[in-house]
DNA sequence: TGACTCATGTCAGCAGTTTGACACACGTCG
DNA sequence: CGACGTGTGTCAAACTGCTGACATGAGTCA
């Protein structure tokens, strides 16, 4: 048989080993920020700040790969520890931009500890080669997939 | 400064670059699969339930990273439209082994064309090579997390 | 100027998933 | 035999994230 769209066993699958991975890691990295009270998008949110400070709510929302409806959210509940701070009302447009307070700099660093040896757990048994040789390949998997994950996706081009 | 636990951008991080890829492919065949009225997990749930029938619910729960309890409502919407079947009561001790129907194999014949299609494009990008480098090293990054990502987790257990 | 478009913040409702709990059905010891 | 531990199915409550919707501020263009 075997005419064509039946695919090999899923643990041979890009697909399956990809989904595989990210709940190994994602399951990690939970498990290591639960004693810092910290969420996985709660802990990426604050990282992408530290690097990227002045970020609105809605650019944030892209960076972590959520709705700016779910980073609404998480950014009202961060606030509200004093871990961030945003102005009550924007400067120009609509855009709040958002900054690390330093308490949320300061829980950013042990959450860095953390997850920096989840990580280093994870990448033990590849060779920096091989690291960035699978970063490499990681990227051009998501671009060839178009990237732009939620929202719009207004582009859905029939024809062709 | 510059102790030790500053990790460079995100967008070099293995772990950021993982979330990425999976994000976009989830998307994708979210929406490969929307026309056929199936979800993610319903899909890898008929699929794993093609390659290795008779599987119970808890075992395709683990297959499919999921816990019990969500794989137990997939599987009472899967058996409500009639795409697999399973003992109303166990021959053998409480687990009941599901099967596929006929329609729930026509059902994901058509699903694997359309998530064939999203596979390709993201594949597309790699060579054979590549691939399957990819694929052992994203085996390795699972493995060296310890895998086994939910429930139990028993371990690290102070002893006291 | 006004209409149109785009991006943002925010609220409300909904779906899917997880956590927690309980009841069985074995197997293994003591 | 009976206590225990493990694996399983199932229900209920809680949580999380998403879709849908609305209002606002800023550019664009006729």
């Amino acid at each position: 048989m075997s005419h064509a769209p039946v695919p090999g066993p899923v643990d041979e699958s890009v697909g399956y080993l990809l989904k595989k991975a990210h709940s190994a890691l994602r399951s990690a990295m939970d498990h290591a920020l639960r004693p810092l009270d910290l969420t996985v998008p709660q802990y990426a949110c604050l990282e992408v700040l530290r690097q990227r400070p002045g970020l609105s709510g809605s650019e944030l929302a892209r960076a972590v790969f959520v709705t700016r409806q779910s980073m609404h959210l998480v950014l009202k509940g961060l606030e509200r520890r004093g871990l961030l701070t945003r102005p009550a009302v924007a400067a120009y447009g609509k855009a709040l931009p958002t900054e690390l307070t330093a308490a949320g700099r300061k829980q950013l660093a042990a959450a860095n500890r953390a997850v920096g040896a989840v990580e280093r757990k994870m990448l033990a048994a590849l060779t920096p080669t091989a690291e960035r040789r699978l970063a490499r390949d990681l990227t051009a998997c998501a671009a060839a997939l178009g990237d732009v994950p939620s929202e719009d996706e207004a582009e859905d081009r029939v024809e062709r």
